[in-house]
DNA sequence: CTTACTTGCGTACCAATGTACGGAGTCAAG
DNA sequence: CTTGACTCCGTACATTGGTACGCAAGTAAG
């Protein structure tokens, strides 16, 4: 690692990040991500730093968080507020974990209803359907 | 059961099937939910299959369906597509169990992080922050 | 210097599933 | 007959996480 990940123009942030420069703009406007000063006559320049925030962000969406959580999460970062962090982390566990029961339900449903569809012959309506309207 | 489901308001439709009015109208819109002739100088009027039908949308949408796909399966619903039912019923089930994957991995390594988080002293950084920033 | 990308910035738009609002017509009770 | 609740209809707004567009200014390559 370390390949030229200083001074980087707004482009070679998103490559290096991966993700698209209007992500980073919106994230800007969000104010998830600092907007640099920009060299009067010139264009911003971005840095490591930058692009792990970035992977931080990305990484804890592909937890669950929300980016008003994730902003919840920066402002935590200066390693003072680990309590804190933990009961948002927690949280978020209790709800992943309610999801899981729900999709747990509903799969059992389905798998259920495929199973019983058209395994009855000569009934007049599909089991799957009629099932579903007698909810 | 069958008390007065029949020449409902679509005021008391909504409450038959426990939605909003503004739901069954945006169902109309969609093309989910037909509007009933108005009789001339009145209000249109719904009946018990009115009702069936919202139940089938809001227990497909309970099961993963988008209401698109209830769409699909609604035109379905003379019983002489069931190989079709199926299928839709299939896709969504394979779907769900992505989704399932999907939050167990995701619950397992928040579970970690939680209970790596704090259980850690005299450190400077989170783990729990520190370990995202490292993703 | 010219040409062709990028950047910066503001604004509009996308999907999905409703929810809210305003004004006019209608209906039921007193 | 009046009052208040409800219906009808069209339109606008909410949410989340971006994506796209247009135009002017900067920047890199030949």
């Amino acid at each position: 690692m370390a390949h030229e990940l200083v001074d980087l123009t707004i482009g070679a942030f998103a490559g290096a990040a991966d993700v698209g420069v209007e992500t980073l703009r919106f994230y800007q406007r969000r104010g998830l991500l600092a907007e640099p000063d920009r060299p009067p006559g010139s264009v911003r320049r971005y840095g490591p730093s930058d692009v792990a925030r970035v992977r931080f962000i990305k990484a804890a969406q592909r937890l669950g968080f929300s980016l008003d959580e994730v902003a919840g999460l920066l402002t935590l970062d200066d390693g003072a507020h680990c309590d804190e962090a933990r009961a948002l982390a927690e949280a978020k566990l209790l709800d992943i974990r309610g999801k899981l029961a729900d999709l747990r339900r509903i799969e059992r449903v389905l798998a259920a209803l495929v199973r019983e569809c058209c395994a009855t012959t000569g009934t007049v309506s599909c089991p799957l359907i009629s099932t579903l309207q007698r909810q």
